[in-house]
DNA sequence: GTTGGTGTACTACCATACCAAAAACTCCGG
DNA sequence: CCGGAGTTTTTGGTATGGTAGTACACCAAC
């Protein structure tokens, strides 16, 4: 009951693909955008029933977000909504920012034409964004670009083998949405990197791309003071 | 059928766990390992009666798999061991080397006394598994070697966050066992990296481990050519 | 010979029903 | 307050059946 009602929604959605998918779909968009506090249970009968399936498509979602490291299923007991993990969120930063770094360097060297209008239009779209107060569009763009760095790195499964480490930084991400991040800052730092890999200058390129990543967690502790409970201290959730 | 008997090893082994998870790891094993061939078929029903279980859980270990990207599940058609692919391969390799390069530089600052008497133990293990011709366990020392470096670093999750980008080169790994890289090399690499890391030099350790990686996948060519059909050439299996 | 349609077999997908095992909870007697 | 028996809840697993795509073989018509 109570705060499951969210998950209603997935009745007026029509699954374009398996049943079973778009459940798992649902419920990770659900727990990264914090509709689905960490601690919450997910009684596969009781989702079954609000969704309008049978347990087998949602016992087989939950399999698929427990792997994603979104939830945590113990036999015989429940399944939750796991906690972020500080050390999981961490480590993802730390390997974002090593390989983004990398990504830079190598797109300063190779960028041609295309690839640098690409990435200076994201850039603008992202301006309008802003001015549109489209948070969640913004975060979209924000992946676009990165993604189109490591297009014109020439190795686009760099970026994709990224993702899940990013969907923990994720969930910070859209926690912190209220807290309106300087967003100005952050695009200046784009028009920096963007800049920097059109003049084929890696260093600078480097250089601004780690003091980027460096501010993204910037509201790590304060939203871990302000939101206990939805982080996990421990090594594991 | 046919090929699928190596499965029938299933039946004897207690499941310590739920059933769902041990065939998983099972399949996992089998496939990284390369006894099961890439293209192969694995219908649920099949599996299910040579295992000795129902469909369900086959079918959930399956889908945990597909996640993992080792298999394909094409509705309504079949399930089918994924190739190798190479995209998948240079993407994980240059992930990993950016990572690690940053983790020995991280390590070569921090390290301890007993994190360095550890990594010393690791590399005397590896030469010892190498004298009594236990290739496989000479991988998983590497394994626990890396995992070191990332503890001496302090950040042990960065090594975890790369288990899903290292399946993919773990089965290029195994497949080159035959072809017996040149074992004494990589221990030198090992003893390298080690000796930079004791002696607190960052750069010495960081170039050494840069070597390291690029080596490892140096006989990648060489099984393209022998092993044809293991491998996808296209964007996405 | 080629094409176009039909029928059949196979597959993953989903629903339903039921039981088992383990953990958590309730409640009552001391 | 405590403790233990019984109940409830939950995931794990089995069994069965039906549905809807897909692939393939076959055959008739051109």
């Amino acid at each position: 009951m109570s705060s499951l009602q969210v998950l209603d929604a997935f009745r007026r959605s029509e699954p374009n693909g398996p049943v079973g998918l778009a459940i798992a779909d649902f419920l990770r968009n659900a727990i990264v955008r914090n509709q689905l506090a960490p601690g919450q249970t997910l009684p596969e009968a009781e989702l079954a029933q609000i969704m309008g399936v049978s347990r087998q498509p949602v016992r087989e979602a939950l399999i698929r977000l427990s792997e994603a490291g979104l939830l945590r299923i113990l036999p015989q007991r429940g399944t939750r909504v796991t906690g972020i993990s500080l050390a999981g969120v961490e480590g993802g930063r730390f390997i974002r920012q090593a390989v983004e770094r990398a990504v830079i360097v190598q797109a300063a060297q190779r960028a041609g034409e295309a690839e640098i209008r690409r990435m200076e239009r994201i850039v603008d779209a992202q301006v309008e964004a802003i001015r549109e107060d489209d948070h969640a569009g913004f975060l979209r763009l924000d992946d676009a670009l990165h993604q189109a760095f490591a297009q014109a790195a020439g190795i686009e499964s760099a970026w994709s083998g990224l993702a899940a480490v990013k969907l923990q930084m994720d969930r910070v991400r859209y926690l912190s949405l209220p807290e309106a991040t300087p967003v100005a800052t952050l695009i200046a730092q784009h028009r920096a990197i963007a800049a920097a890999v059109a003049a084929h200058d890696a260093a600078a390129a480097e250089a601004a791309m780690a003091e980027h990543l460096s501010e993204v967690l910037s509201a790590l502790p304060r939203l871990v003071a302000r939101f206990p409970g939805h982080f996990d201290r421990g090594p594991e959730g």
